[in-house]
DNA sequence: TGTACATCAGTGAACGCGCGTTCACTGATGTAC
DNA sequence: TGTACATCAGTGAACGCGCGTTCACTGATGTAC
């Protein structure tokens, strides 16, 4: 009688062919994300998306075994998007060989994660539930490791030092403070956001110039 | 047929008054604390607890309207011991006159949180919890703010300045960064906590160092 | 170009189960006299 | 010190409901000839 975290079946099971059927795959996406905001990932059921969806529950299993597997592909894919985010300023500054005019941009990634989380319906929630359904967290934890050792890689190639253990750890931890500023401007209405950023961004930079200096 | 956000009762009823009692309302609240980690938030019941704690339902109804009420109570529990984890620094530090020292002496707070939660039963999973449901997050933000009010007023005394919004405002990220940090290394198994604390401090007196010297 | 057919997509109905919640109740505890 | 009684604490049984899951099925789509 002793209740276990038993394994769930995460993958999705037949993929959409025909054009119907895309449509269908999608809805359940949308639907999953507008009840993750309405009513919570402790009350979201297959019953509720189903219906939400306008489909009836045997077409959602058609494609994913559980509600876990639904939330795994929402957050898997706000991963990607956030990940693409990041890429895409750091691809901005590849070109840039002057670290500090890179930790003067720090606010930019900020704004713009912010900016598609806040844009993708139930983005904070999807977030929030990766972190508070455990077999869906190695999805977020593996996703800041892998934004991680690309900023590490930026900053060895900025600094012409090599990506040490030590280089990657303060990779990791400036990714996760980050992300936690982006959460924490998203979580809580009553404080202004853009300030929030600026702030956490004002952090990190001191972080790095604090690096820099110390290992000149 | 619209599925709402209800507005759910999270005060609980009947306070425990006899001895016997007090072992029935401590047990409800170990036993979901203990379901919090097996099981997780989404599949968490008045029925699993009642049955952990060793009582019938109707027992638990005494004391809690809900499932929610019991994840409020763990929640304010927790709160509190994190919030006393900060007032002991705090206050080993009121009659410190040097900045500069305090700042030398974040990592303290850092373990100092890290391990109080750490020595909560479900600790992780109860903040992860306070985020991830809707009703209760008023509960883990309104606890950040009250920190982050404390904090700024030993700032405003150790720098003798008047303690405004801007100063509210870099309290408020500093104590949301660094609970952050210390969630992250609770939350990844496989990074060593001791240096994400390190680092994390790391970061925050950059910041403050950044703060104190455009400001001096 | 038409149609027969294979495969893909979605339905209706059914199931057993655990959930939240309430009731009238029995039993335990503490205290007034 | 004993006991009667008020109040507090917990029980057993019951309810309707939504949950997850499966089945044999009908209907839609795309394509080989």
């Amino acid at each position: 009688m002793v209740a276990t975290r038993r394994q769930v079946e995460l993958l999705e099971k037949n993929k959409p062919r025909q054009e119907r059927a895309k449509r269908t795959y999608e809805g359940i996406l949308s639907a999953a994300a507008e009840l993750l905001v309405e009513v919570g990932v402790e009350r979201i059921s297959t019953n509720l998306i189903a219906e939400r969806a306008g489909i009836t529950v045997p077409a959602l299993y058609r494609y994913f075994p559980n509600k876990y597997a639904v939330l795994n592909a929402l957050g898997a894919s706000l991963m990607d998007v956030q990940n693409r985010a990041f890429q895409q300023w750091f691809e901005g500054h590849l070109e840039q060989a002057d670290p500090r005019v890179v930790l003067d941009d720090l606010y930019e990634v900020l704004r713009l994660t912010y900016e598609v989380t806040r844009a993708q319906t139930g983005g904070l929630e999807i977030i929030q539930s990766l972190r508070a359904v455990a077999p869906l967290q190695s999805l977020r934890l593996s996703s800041h490791q892998l934004v991680a050792d690309q900023f590490c890689l930026m900053v060895s190639e900025l600094l012409q030092r090599p990506a040490d253990e030590l280089m990657l750890m303060q990779a990791r931890v400036t990714v996760d403070a980050a992300y936690g500023i982006v959460e924490m401007a998203l979580e809580d209405g009553s404080l202004p956001h853009q300030e929030v950023l600026r702030h956490g961004a004002q952090m990190i930079r001191a972080y790095w110039r604090d690096i820099l200096e110390n290992t000149a």
